[in-house]
DNA sequence: CAGGCTTTCAAACGTATGTTTCAAACAGAC
DNA sequence: GTCTGTTTGAAACATACGTTTGAAAGCCTG
């Protein structure tokens, strides 16, 4: 064995049992006895359970915030000077989660699950932590967008980009539940890559969709302007 | 004091704790001493945390499925034989959400974050319990989403049903995060009726994309059709 | 006001959690 | 081989949890 196949058997128990039942809900003796190890070595190894929940997400998202940088910088000397258009930047986004290096067949499905996770169950360290480290490339999709939806006003654009962050999220972190749905009612097989080039369109659509719409409130409540 | 005054003062307490920290997160003994009430009053009242998390969900789901039965009611007979538009669907579900009557002025994000956490943090129990009490007004949903959107292909639907949902679920089950960001970042005042009024025409037009999108995969993977 | 049923209360139960301890096993350098 | 620092191991720690208990208090009916 490797000096330290240890922490990597951790890390891709708790990877697995992390997306599969959310934070709380997993115990270090789950996480020990799945690995093969001892107790005790998380605490070791890690420092303590948050600890380890940061190490999780470092494992993969340093790999993948670098790989994004790369093709935004592409992507950016590609269009010489122009903002890219929402579709390639939406695209190029896409195109470094689904070309990530996978540990396994299921390594897209995990990612996009730990990754809404982070979102629906953060306990506060969790949000510090990656907003700390890797705030960057983050704002710089942000800029992004901000730049290929200059029609849009800012609140608008927020909350368009919260709801993209949703559908992608939710949707990828049951892609596998739902593609057995699937498989089951309509016997028809899909990829990864098909449900991305689904999802794109459908958020380039909501994104660049003409009007907030008015809310015909007939009485009570106050209408919305 | 009115008879089980005890039982209220419980559901108003479980239901915003949940709502703020999640289920796992929550312990009986925040619930109990935020509600003032002894420990064992809950199981007592409703036998164990599970069933009361489902007391809390009928509490404002019993009445929301009613509301949302004659929503429809009155939307088909409306529109007299011929399918309800996209817009009309979708206008009816979250309208027959904001005017629920509320208990106070956080009832209704509350009331949405609830039903994000039921989707994303379902623990099994929840799913089964929600499904078997409320899953005809859902199949109702779905089956105008359907007539809504004759031009799409099954998969086709069942994949942008799958991003709308996602979009939803996941933007209200953290909408006061997000309303306080906004708050902090823009100075902008948020309500819940207006995250609404954004998020209907975002999902109506991603519904209605035109295209699904051609993968350009420069080398390696297979291009999708 | 007496009786029986319902509700509250403080305390305890058993179990599971994250963390710590300290001795044993191991590794590589001299 | 011996010595050093690192890693593993079994056990225990303290704490928090959901649940149960059994007695006290409250309430309503007769």
């Amino acid at each position: 064995m490797a000096q330290s196949d240890t922490v990597d058997r951790i890390l891709d128990a708790a990877e697995e049992l992390f997306a599969d039942r959310g934070f709380s809900e997993t115990s270090l003796r789950m996480i020990t006895s799945k690995a093969k190890v001892n107790l005790a070595a998380v605490n070791y190894h890690f420092g303590s359970k948050n600890a380890l929940i940061h190490a999780v997400f470092a494992r993969f998202l340093t790999p993948f915030s670098a790989t994004l940088e790369t093709a935004f910088d592409e992507l950016e000397e590609r269009c010489d000077g122009k903002p890219p258009t929402l579709n390639q930047t939406l695209w190029a986004l896409t195109e470094s989660a689904v070309r990530m290096p996978q540990r396994n067949e299921k390594g897209i499905s995990i990612f996009m699950r730990l990754l809404g996770l982070a979102y629906t169950q953060s306990q506060g360290h969790l949000r510090k932590f990656l907003e700390q480290e890797y705030g960057d490339p983050f704002s710089r999709f942000m800029r992004l967008l901000k730049e290929a939806t200059p029609q849009l006003s800012s609140v608008d654009r927020y909350w368009r980009i919260q709801f993209m962050l949703g559908a992608t999220a939710f949707t990828m972190s049951s892609s596998d539940a739902l593609r057995d749905i699937l498989q089951n009612k309509l016997g028809v097989e899909t990829t990864i890559q098909e449900i991305a080039a689904r999802l794109v369109p459908f958020l380039a659509a909501g994104m660049q969709a003409e009007d907030k719409m008015l809310i015909p409130l007939p009485d009570s409540q106050t209408p919305v302007a």
